[in-house]
RNA sequence: GGAGAGAUGGCUGAGUGGUCUAAAGCGCUCGCCUCGAAAGCGAGUGGGCGGGUAGCCCCUGCCCCGUGAGUUCGAAUCUCACUCUCUCCGCCA
């Protein structure tokens, strides 16, 4: 959520920055309103609060000395009565603001570019050549299903629509991926392991942003407080919520396998086929807390982390910044990889890495201290898919085809494939 | 699932209705001492929300003893519910 302070100093730069989104900014009025009523309530139960603190201590005075303490007493309990009528208005007024406040979003960074909706990203560069086949490329679950690697049919008679099965050495290459892409990112690039719980409860995915506002998007465990978690930075991102952590322990890099659960619901018919679009799919996921002068230098970084996968199992990718339009609900600044995969004919997204400035820590609050004895900030937090292992799994079969069926194993890969070099039928 | 115990500041831990602003110790920061350090001595040492002035200081008020309700003029302290932790039993990968 944004700042408090800043929608009421200058409420005309977050109008803008809404207006930029394409966002309807008819909310701020109401949110300045609710916050002045809220003030002055809160001014006059004060005054009240102190008057009570004062005349208490009176009677105790009295009390002890012996004298008679009831006219005061009868004073108290109607002030009493009436501070309780204050404070529930008090309480009120903070649900409804804040509930405003959770529905208002990000403000989008100066570096992004202005734009109404997808079309208008913007590509900031490209790697890797399409390769050129000799024949005509099939599409991932063809070449799957034909290899024995992946059986959706019985996916959908033991779940349903948007599940899969992996077998044999497509169950192997699921585990490879996850392992190599998590080798990669600790030994390499710096980050943390964690492997966190898959359910989380109801303030975790407020803190992330997930919740209210898409509360459609997500499963939740009947009869519990329960929801199975859309992606890693849930877990990930709360386990600070609610700390002060200390400025040498920043920054924080955390890489978490997950699976992931999201309902995928308004999206019915799209990319029905494949492992594009899975109601549970796995992900390898980069998640860091850094100091706020920092986080757009971590964000470059972070995107190279996840581009390190995709050109070390050799795949041609290109990187979008998403313009204002699609810069998403929380994030600032957000740049898509995306890889080729050749039966769609362009680029598809594989991972997105946004810096969410402050916007996910203040609704988690999650602080540091700048230096011993001084006032806690708000830390920044960042996130980036390294990488989405379904959409992996199927960029290495469209890429890697052969003319024979079979799938070339990328050089990288082999080692965790117990050096196997090619997935042929059988 | 059953029985019991517990939750207080960065940590340990006292506090069972008003003597305020939560004792004490440890830790940490600063100062004194020292060539320097240790010890010793002294001071300071949480978070949130308002008001005044001011974008950081400062003055002032309110709130926070797991969470939420309640009793009371007044609650860390009494009552109820919930959450979590620990111990034992049962079940279990």
């Amino acid at each position: 959520m944004l700042d408090i302070k800043l929608i009421r100093q200058n409420p005309e730069i977050v109008r803008e920055a809404l207006a930029r989104r394409g966002e309807d900014h008819a909310a701020l009025d109401e949110v300045l309103a609710a916050d002045e009523e809220r003030r002055r309530l809160i001014y006059e139960v004060e005054q009240l609060k102190k008057r009570r603190n004062e005349v208490s201590d009176d009677i105790a005075h009295m009390k002890k000395e012996g004298r008679d303490a009831s006219a005061a007493i009868l004073e108290m309990r109607e002030v009493s009565g009436k501070i309780k009528e204050m404070d529930d208005a008090v309480r009120a007024l903070d649900e409804r603001l804040n509930t405003l406040l959770l529905a208002i979003p990000n403000i989008p960074h100066a570096s992004v570019p202005f734009g109404k909706d997808e079309s208008e990203n913007v590509e900031v560069r490209r790697r890797g050549t399409p390769r050129e086949f000799g024949f005509e490329p099939k599409a991932h679950w063809d070449i799957g299903v034909d290899l024995g690697i992946l059986d959706f049919e019985r996916a959908a008679k033991i779940t349903g629509a948007r599940f899969t099965v992996f077998r044999g050495a497509g169950a192997r290459l699921v585990r490879a991926l996850i392992s190599f892409m998590i080798d990669m990112h600790t030994k390499e690039h710096g980050y943390t392991e964690v492997y966190p719980p898959f359910l989380v409860n109801r303030e975790s995915m407020v803190g992330t942003g997930q919740l209210p506002k898409f509360a459609e998007d997500m499963f939740r465990c009947e009869g519990t407080d329960y929801y199975l978690i859309p992606t890693a930075e849930v877990p990930v991102t709360n386990l600070y919520r609610g700390e002060i952590l200390d400025a040498s322990q920043l920054p924080i890099y955390h890489v978490a396998y997950t699976a992931c659960f999201r309902a995928e619901a308004g999206s019915a018919g799209r990319d029905t086929r494949g492992l594009v679009r899975q109601h549970e799919f796995d992900k390898v996921e980069l998640v860091k807390f850094v100091r706020p002068e920092t986080s757009y230098d971590e964000l470059e970084k972070l995107v190279g982390d996840a581009e390190d996968v995709l050109q070390r199992l050799e795949l041609p990718y290109r990187v979008v910044m998403m313009c204002t339009g699609d810069v998403g609900f929380a994030a600032a600044k957000k740049y898509d990889p995306e890889v080729w995969m050749p039966s769609y004919g362009r680029y598809v997204e594989i991972s997105s890495c946004s810096n969410f400035e402050a916007f996910q820590a203040r609704r988690a609050d999650i602080k540091f201290r700048p230096a011993p004895g001084a006032k806690p900030e708000y830390v920044h937090t960042l996130n980036g898919s390294g990488l989405a292992v379904g959409r992996t799994f199927a960029a290495i079969l469209e890429n890697y085809q052969e003319a024979d069926g079979s799938v070339t194993i990328p050089e990288a890969l082999r080692p965790y494939m117990g050096d196997l070099e090619r997935i042929t039928k059988g």
